[in-house]
DNA sequence: AGTGCGACCCGAACGC
DNA sequence: TGCGTTCGGGTCGCAC
C-alpha cells in the first residue's frame, strides 16, 4: 500500500537503475491502467523517449521524458520490477517498458487499481492529474491560516479532510490515524472547528509522521537483483493504525476502531477526545 | 457546491 | 487442496 513515503523511495530507487535508458517499446497486457491518452497513442508517443529523471508530486510517480511526463499512481500495490528482457512474465505485469540495455521495466499491480498518464512535458502541471493537487507535506506555505481556509466550507470530520488530496498531498488512510493520535485529535471532530493550536499540531506532525516514514522505507527497501522487485516497503513503527484491541502506547486505554468517512479508523478514546 | 456512496480489483482473512 | 463471503485501499463518477 504505497503512500507518500513508499513513492519517494519507488522514485529514488528508480533513479538508481534507469536513468538515461530509452524506452524503444512498450506492451500494455491492461489496457485499463492506461488513463490518457488511449492506449494506441501512448504507445506511439513513448516509444524512444529516454528517461531523463524522475520525481514525485503527491502520491504520482513522475517519469520525466524527453516530450513527456509518463505519470504513474501506484494506488495500493503497484510496484515496479527492472528484469532482463528475456525473463518470463508474471501475471500481473500489466504494462511492460522494453529498454535499450536488454532489461525492462515492468509495472506489477495486483489489484489493477494504478493508473498511468503521458502528458506533454508543458502541460504537465496546468492540466489533470496534478493541476488539482494541494500543498506538499514540506511546503512552506502549509501554515494555519491555509488550511483555515481550505476547511472553512466543509463539514466533514478532520480524518476525512486529511485524505483530500486538494488540500495536503501524500496523506493516506494509514498516515492519517497517526498524524491525529500524535496530535491528540478525535477523527471525527469536524475540522472547521479545530483551534489554531490543533491545526498547527497536524502541521507539525504531518511533517513528522511523513519524513520519518521516508527514511524508514529509504533504510528498508529490498535492494534491487534481476529476481527481485523494486518497491516501497511500508515497516516503520505504527503506532495506532491497525492496533484494535491493543494497549494505547501513551495511556494504556484500548485502542478501537471505527468507520470515518467509509474508512476504518482507529484511535484511542483517552487520548483523543 | 458540498457530501455520500458505489465501482473499480483480487488476495487475504474470515465464517461455517 | 474446503468453499463461499467479506474486507480493504485511493480515487473517481454519479446522485442527491
Amino acid at each position: 500500500m504505497p503512500e507518500l513515503p513508499e513513492v519517494e523511495t519507488v522514485k529514488e530507487t528508480l533513479k538508481r537503475q534507469i536513468l538515461k535508458n530509452r524506452i524503444i517499446d512498450v506492451k500494455i497486457n491492461y489496457p485499463k491502467t492506461i488513463e490518457f491518452p488511449t492506449v494506441e497513442e501512448f504507445k506511439k508517443q513513448i516509444k524512444n523517449q529516454k528517461i531523463v529523471d524522475i520525481k514525485r508530486r503527491g502520491k504520482w510517480l513522475m517519469f520525466e521524458l524527453e516530450d513527456y511526463y509518463l505519470l504513474s499512481h501506484l494506488r495500493m500495490e503497484g510496484k515496479y520490477n527492472i528484469k532482463p528482457t528475456d525473463t518470463i512474465q508474471n501475471k500481473h505485469e500489466h504494462v511492460i517498458f522494453v529498454l535499450d540495455n536488454k532489461f525492462e521495466l515492468r509495472y506489477q499491480d495486483t489489484r489493477k487499481f494504478g493508473k498511468m498518464h503521458l502528458i506533454k512535458k508543458e502541460e504537465v502541471y496546468d492540466r489533470l492529474p496534478l493541476s488539482e493537487l494541494g500543498l506538499e507535506p514540506n511546503d512552506e506555505n502549509l501554515t494555519v491560516s491555509y488550511l483555515k481556509e481550505k476547511y472553512k466550507n466543509k463539514n466533514l470530520p478532520i480524518k476525512t479532510v486529511l485524505l483530500d488530496q486538494q488540500i495536503i498531498v501524500g496523506i493516506g488512510n494509514i498516515y492519517a490515524d497517526e498524524i491525529l493520535f500524535l496530535s491528540k485529535i478525535n477523527p471525527l471532530k469536524k475540522s472547521k472547528t479545530l483551534t489554531n493550536k490543533q491545526l498547527q499540531l497536524i502541521i507539525d506532525n504531518t511533517k513528522i509522521v511523513l519524513e520519518k516514514a521516508i527514511k524508514a522505507g529509504g533504510t528498508t527497501i529490498r535492494s534491487y537483483t534481476s529476481s527481485e522487485g523494486v518497491h516501497g516497503l511500508f515497516q516503520h513503527e505504527l503506532l495506532v493504525h491497525g492496533k484494535e484491541g491493543e494497549p494505547c502506547k501513551d495511556c494504556d486505554e484500548t485502542i478501537v476502531k471505527i468507520k470515518v468517512g467509509g474508512r476504518g479508523t482507529y484511535y484511542c478514546k483517552k487520548c483523543q477526545k
